[in-house]
DNA sequence: GAAAAACTTGACTGAATGGTCAAAATGTAG
DNA sequence: CTACATTTTGACCATTCAGTCAAGTTTTTC
């Protein structure tokens, strides 16, 4: 939680993070309009007007929560290494994204759900940011398929195919619990399906 | 749409459609919550009384709408052809699924929408019908790998990628389009996506 | 073409909910 | 310990919105 410290003194820094943190499990549930401030204030142990005086509107309350989950989901992404190997980089990316739609599928859920809704809150940041960051990401793949060390694949689609399969393990949770056996939601789930996805993903882009 | 002819007036045929179909486009851009039944209404071009005529409750329209886009999503997985060439077979599923996305982002983003939120309204049909399709198709995957005819993969999680990757396509539009450079989403896009798709998946597949 | 059935809607109600306010309680600095 | 700043909250307000109702209009039936 980035903006949750650093903040004036110290019972706004210690608030402010107990009302992001209950704010991010409503807002994931439930979605921007389908939450109250209510609830919020609820999760987070305070009346109403209290958290008010922490975030004056609703509104920032989410944006804040938002901003603070994206740079945890960029972070992996801008760790690729172009001097890296390239399988061994996509590899540890992969695992690495799993691993956060494992243990934060909350964070996951709220970008989906923004998303989704078209993206009201951070269209601009995707269309600058994020889009740089593709961009160059997109470039150092399709230098490596230049080298012959990927099969030449979009490396777009490729991105995109790696964003879509990890996080569908956090946003269509409820359904995938609802399809296997029972006993395959167990604690090695989550390795379980990232052995499959790498094994699937690694050698479709190994070069051939 | 399925359930909205065959019904017992002319009228009744006709407006229930005209509602359902508003309804989809409500829904699947602000969500259950974040939709008024005026705003359907307006769409629909009818006061909300005369909406509430036709479905008693939000929720009945809801329901209606959504299990009326389930059928068209699920029918191109009843067809993977277990006598037919395993790779074939799922490059004709994976490029209808693709078509569907590109046809039907809205019912798409319903249904992405409705399971984000803990699929309230059909973890019944997930855990029943859902569950027993999948269940088939994953051992007709599962004989094709024993027979040697592919790769051995975890026909779940096989299924899952395909569902996510394609899905992505249609849920996640707005980030797509904010990445991909202008003169990319043209309307060859689609096909493009696809045969990125189709490469990264098969060659993963493929028994080696 | 008249009676009945089906359809349509303006005006309304009650509950939910985002946000305000003023006063009380608590924490902090000197 | 006292004055000042910060934090907390009960009571309240305005708006939005799902759903009702009674009275009208249109369509169907015989």
């Amino acid at each position: 939680m980035a903006s949750s410290s650093n903040k004036r003194t110290r019972i706004q820094g210690i608030n402010r993070g107990i009302i992001l943190e209950a704010a991010l499990e409503v807002f994931s549930t439930y979605g921007f309009r389908g939450s109250t401030i209510d609830q919020i204030a609820e999760k987070a142990g305070m009346s109403k007007p209290n958290l008010l005086y922490y975030f004056p509107r609703k509104e920032d309350i989410y944006v804040t929560v938002l901003e603070d989950t994206l740079e945890d989901w960029l972070t992996p992404f801008r760790h690729i290494d172009p001097e890296g190997d390239p399988v061994e980089e996509l590899r540890k990316y992969i695992a690495l994204k799993m691993e956060l739609s494992a243990s934060k599928p909350e964070s996951s859920r709220l970008f989906a759900n923004e998303i989704l809704h078209g993206a009201p809150a951070i269209q601009d940041f995707l269309k600058t940011n994020l889009k740089r960051l593709v961009d160059e990401k997109a470039g150092v793949i399709l230098r490596w398929i230049d080298e012959g060390r990927l099969a030449p694949v979009d490396p777009y689609h490729l991105i995109f195919m790696i964003w879509a399969t990890t996080q569908h393990y956090a946003d269509f949770d409820v359904q995938i619990r609802a399809i296997l056996p029972e006993q395959t939601v167990r604690p090695a789930f989550f390795d379980d399906a990232t052995d499959s996805i790498l094994s699937i993903l690694l050698n479709g882009i190994k070069p051939r």
